[in-house]
DNA sequence: GATGGGTTCGGGTACGTACCCGCAAATTTA
DNA sequence: TAAATTTGCGGGTACGTACCCGAACCCATC
């Protein structure tokens, strides 16, 4: 029951390099004031032992607090998707800050390119040590990216990726293979082959996501050689009577669609749609664990949800910044969340 | 940048109740040796302080070491289901040791109620803190469950639960429910209204678990109305050869089956057999994330598995001890994994 | 009023690391 | 060669809590 005595920390290793617990100190946090020799020394100890620091200790002894930034867009009216991921964000905050951590979070306006930059200057500014963003407008993001790497900020990617940036890491949804399963998902009520709508509701002007997602959906069609022509809209004002009148649009010039895959979370949009018009044998596929999709998941007019567990992609975001800038571990560049199915019959389970 | 200097400890506490930290010490953690006067006192300021504890300073300061016991399966050469458990236990513990939790794990064999008993008493006579298992055998469970609550040693079950016992918590699926969805996700392939045959593939003489899917399996069949007459059949031996005999027998004797519901990891030994005998058209969703299943899901002999993460089981199981244990939080009692959906096309990014 | 035993409490050190301060030796400068 | 730096290093204290050791105090008893 006692503690593994056997515990080799600085003074052991000092200790064995005939030097003083200060030195080796200075060695583990490369700071100067050390001679080539003993840091040599001392280093070789340190890999002889396999040192390992006590963070408890660490961050007991340090009286700094590690401040990390998070940078998502705010819960709109129209949807509160980013309530996921900010819970995971909080969760993972609240682990974190006894041992010196601290989140500020920043929020900004997905139909407003200018938020997100003011806030991205807002967070250099504030001399933070790791941020985490949903880089919702790709050209901005890169930017912002760029900065970070400068000044050396760790920065972690969530809920979509911004290639070839210099990123501590990305978290989320492989988009395009999402795709692919709402695709397969979707097959499962095709009946025959009539046409099969994707219906894409943004404002945004970026499509940088939308366009993966449906690379993959209509890649299943190709490799399954499934016959059904795939039809497309953009919805760009995202209130329900311009997605009413848009669909309404569709469904007269196409008598025969079978099927509609949502592109996104506004899936319950198309749902009320459907309902409204007595339309629910269609089968319906859309994204994300939201109490309005839920609901129609459950009364049947949405088929299957896809999720990508936001609520993780929050948490794991801050639990990289943490593990790397406490820890000094490593992370890994690209984590794939999984690309979950929630139906009506497993949806109580479902961790979000 | 600078650590919120106004963190108030059992420094404060002391000074404001004009004692000294020893006295605020022994008040925290319920020791002797306070009148009831100045412990009254010193209580009413922690509330009004709302003080927490430095988690940090205080395993730092204990000398103890807190030793958890795991008990689960060993791995046979049958399957390696739990290898997944043991991972994340494993991981768990990685994460737990450097805060002064040990972890040490106890193998009993699933065809010996003996060697689950022998296991069992090893524990209690390894005086330890906190216990994980997995209640294979039901009654021995019931029984090591009752010793574990009179020593006030905090027991977390996984995989499957034991109802009313005095268990900190529960941690793995709704096994109903679990059932439900397996129905739910055969009914995808259903065509017409044949036979559907539902196999148990277990040396195990308490079929607990195995019930309890079953019987969500045939309510969503009752639900949906659905017509398929569903036939059944205990495999005991768990060997290719015997599963195959049995399997050959059931198809000779019913020629219109068109769907399998496997309800335990053994599905790919029912896979191996429809692709000898040249029957894969038959509908086939079983558990679980193993190599041998996910081959077959991919070449299209398994329709579908169902997950119950069994990896993330151990983990969390782990980190409610040591919630329990360090931290003094509270754990819920039951917790729910998710019944995940996993098919060729989502695989890849699956966590288990 | 002295003695004893129990109760209540404080001082002090330790946990492993961070980092300030200051000293001595080595090196450069005058 | 002496003085002024610079470099290399050790001593020591602090972080917030746990817990040992003993001291002061109380009340009862003779």
């Amino acid at each position: 029951m006692e503690k593994d005595n056997a515990y080799l920390g600085v003074k052991e290793i000092a200790r064995r390099a005939n030097v003083s617990i200060a030195t080796v100190d200075r060695v583990l946090h490369n700071r100067t004031g050390v001679s080539e020799k003993t840091k040599k020394k001392i280093n070789d100890i340190i890999k002889e032992l396999d040192y390992q620091p006590n963070i408890l200790a660490s961050r007991l002894a340090s009286r700094k607090i590690i401040s990390l930034a998070v940078l998502i867009p705010k819960v709109s009216e129209e949807t509160d998707f980013w309530e996921s991921p900010l819970r995971g964000v909080k969760r993972a905050g609240n682990e974190v800050k006894r041992y010196g951590v601290q989140l500020t979070t920043f929020f900004f306006d997905l139909n407003d390119k200018d938020s997100f930059q003011t806030q991205c200057k807002l967070i250099l500014d504030a001399d933070v040590n790791g941020v985490l963003m949903s880089p919702s407008f790709l050209e901005e993001a890169k930017q912002f990216s760029e900065a970070c790497h400068k000044q050396k900020i760790p920065l972690v990617f969530i809920d979509s990726n911004v290639p070839d940036q210099h990123n501590l890491s990305y978290i989320g949804p492989h988009l395009f293979q999402s795709g692919y399963v709402g695709a397969k998902l979707l097959t499962y009520r095709l009946k025959g082959d009539r046409k099969v709508l994707v219906v894409n509701i943004s404002a945004e002007t970026d499509n940088y996501n939308y366009l993966q997602i449906e690379d993959g959906f209509r890649s299943y069609f190709k490799d399954q050689k499934q016959l059904n022509e795939i039809i497309r809209i953009d919805i760009r004002d995202t209130d329900y009577l311009s997605v009413a009148r848009h669909l309404t649009q569709v469904f007269n010039q196409n008598e025969e669609i079978e099927a509609i895959f949502v592109t996104n979370s506004r899936v319950f949009s198309v749902a009320k749609f459907l309902t409204n018009s007595n339309r629910t044998d269609i089968a319906l596929v859309g994204y994300d664990f939201l109490k309005e999709n839920i609901d129609f998941l459950n009364s049947g007019v949405i088929d299957f949800l896809i999720c990508h567990k936001p609520e993780e992609q929050g948490y794991r975001g801050i639990m990289a910044l943490y593990q790397n800038l406490v820890i000094g571990g490593t992370v890994e560049k690209i984590h794939f969340m999984p690309i979950d199915i929630v139906t009506r019959e497993n949806q109580a389970f479902y961790q979000n």
